[in-house]
DNA sequence: TCAGAATAGTCAGATCCTTGAGTATCATGA
DNA sequence: TCATGATACTCAAGGATCTGACTATTCTGA
C-alpha cells in the first residue's frame, strides 16, 4: 500500500495521464516518491477499480489518445485515512553505503571514485531542487509563501529532498576528503 | 545483488553468528543497511554456497548450536569487484513524505502528529548514533581517529547516518511548526 | 514460580520493485 | 530524408523485501 497513496497525493495538484504521472515518478524529477512508468500504471488501474481515482479518455488527433485522471472524494478519504495512521520510518539503503563499510579492506581509490561521482550526482539535484522551490515559490519569501499559500505540501517535500542531496553531497565530500588524506599518509610510510 | 555485499561486509569486522548477524541488520542498530532475520539466514546461504562466506559449526551446551560465518578470500575479492561498480544512487522513498506531500487536503492535526512522532523517533536515533560514535573513536579525536585508525569504514557510515536523522528530526520539527502557525492563522479567519 | 524475553534459527506466501521488451504515431534536428 | 526522441501505453518475468507463523531451549525479572 505504498505507492497508491503517493499516486493519490501526486494527482491532488492536477488532473493528469498517466504518462504525465509517470514522468513525474521518475528518478530525476521525483521530489516525494520514485516508481517506474509500469508501476504507476499497473496502480492507476487498481486506483480505478477501487474507485479512488476517476479516468476520462481524452481523443487528440496528433498524439495517441491518453486518459486522465483525478482523484475522487472516495480517494480523498483513503489518503485521510492514511495520514491518521503512523507510518514506520525507513531506513538508508544505499550500496554506496556498503562501499564505504567496506573502504579499508578494498581499494580506496575505487571507493573515492564512486563518493566523488556521488558528490556530483548530488550536487546536481540540489542545483534541480533549488529551482524547484524558486519556481514553487514565486516572487514570494519562503516565510510569505509558507504562511499565506493554500498549497505546501510540494513546497515541504521538496525541502526535504533538498536537505537529503546536501547532506549526500557534504558527506561524500567528507569521506573523499579523508581517504585521501590516508591515501597520503600511506604513501609517505 | 544488494543485500549480498551488505553481508559481506557486515563480516568484515568479525565472525559471526547468523542469529548476530541478523540483529546487526536489525531496524534499530542498522547503520548501512537494514533486514530481516529471514533474509539474512537466505543470504548467508547463498553466500556459503557460492563460496564468499564460510561457516563452522559451534556446539553449545546452555544455548542452542550455531554457525559462526567469516568472509573468505573470494569473498573480499567480490566486494573489490563491487566497490569498483557505480552504484545507481537510491531515492527517498518515505510514507511521511507521502502525507506531508497532502498535508493541505486532509487534517492537517493528524499530519502534525505524524511530524512530531518521527521527530522523537528521529532524535532517538540522533542519540544512538552519536553514542555509538564515541564508542567506536573511544578516547581519541574524530580527526585523529579518522587519520590513523585502520578500520574507519563503519564509523564513516554511521556518520552518514546520524546525518539523516538529524536533517528527518529538524525538517519534521520545521514542518510540525510551520502547519501549527497555519492552524492559528485559519482559527482567526 | 511463572510469564516473557533472549538465543538460534526455518518456512511459506504475498507484495513491491526492477529489468527488459514491445506497439504505434508524430515532431524535431542534422 | 532519416534517425532520434517524445507521446502514450502494455506485458511478462524475475528479484527483493515484508508479513506472519513455527520450533525449541534457557535465562531473567516480577
Amino acid at each position: 500500500m505504498a505507492l497508491r497513496h503517493a499516486v493519490l497525493a501526486a494527482l491532488l495538484d492536477a488532473e493528469l495521464s498517466g504518462y504525465q504521472l509517470a514522468k513525474n515518478f521518475d528518478a530525476g524529477v521525483a521530489n516525494f516518491w520514485h516508481a517506474l512508468p509500469q508501476q504507476v500504471y499497473a496502480e492507476l488501474a487498481r486506483l480505478e477499480a477501487d474507485g479512488l481515482v476517476s479516468g476520462r479518455e481524452v481523443v487528440q488527433d496528433t498524439r495517441p489518445n491518453k486518459r486522465m485522471f483525478k482523484v475522487t472524494d472516495t480517494g480523498i478519504g483513503e489518503l485521510q485515512r492514511f495520514a491518521a495512521t503512523t507510518a514506520k520510518p525507513t531506513f538508508l539503503r544505499e550500496d554506496l553505503l556498503v562501499q564505504v563499510q567496506a573502504c579499508d579492506l578494498v581499494a580506496a581509490d575505487e571507493v573515492i571514485a564512486r563518493l566523488d561521482e556521488r558528490a556530483a550526482y548530488a550536487a546536481a539535484k540540489v542545483e534541480l531542487f533549488g529551482g524547484l522551490l524558486d519556481r514553487i515559490r514565486g516572487d514570494r519569501t519562503e516565510a510569505e509563501f509558507l504562511q499565506h499559500s493554500t498549497r505546501i505540501g510540494p513546497y515541504l517535500t521538496c525541502l526535504r529532498g533538498l536537505a537529503y542531496e546536501q547532506a549526500n553531497r557534504d558527506w561524500a565530500q567528507h569521506c573523499a576528503a579523508i581517504l585521501r588524506e590516508r591515501q597520503k599518509n600511506h604513501a609517505r610510510d
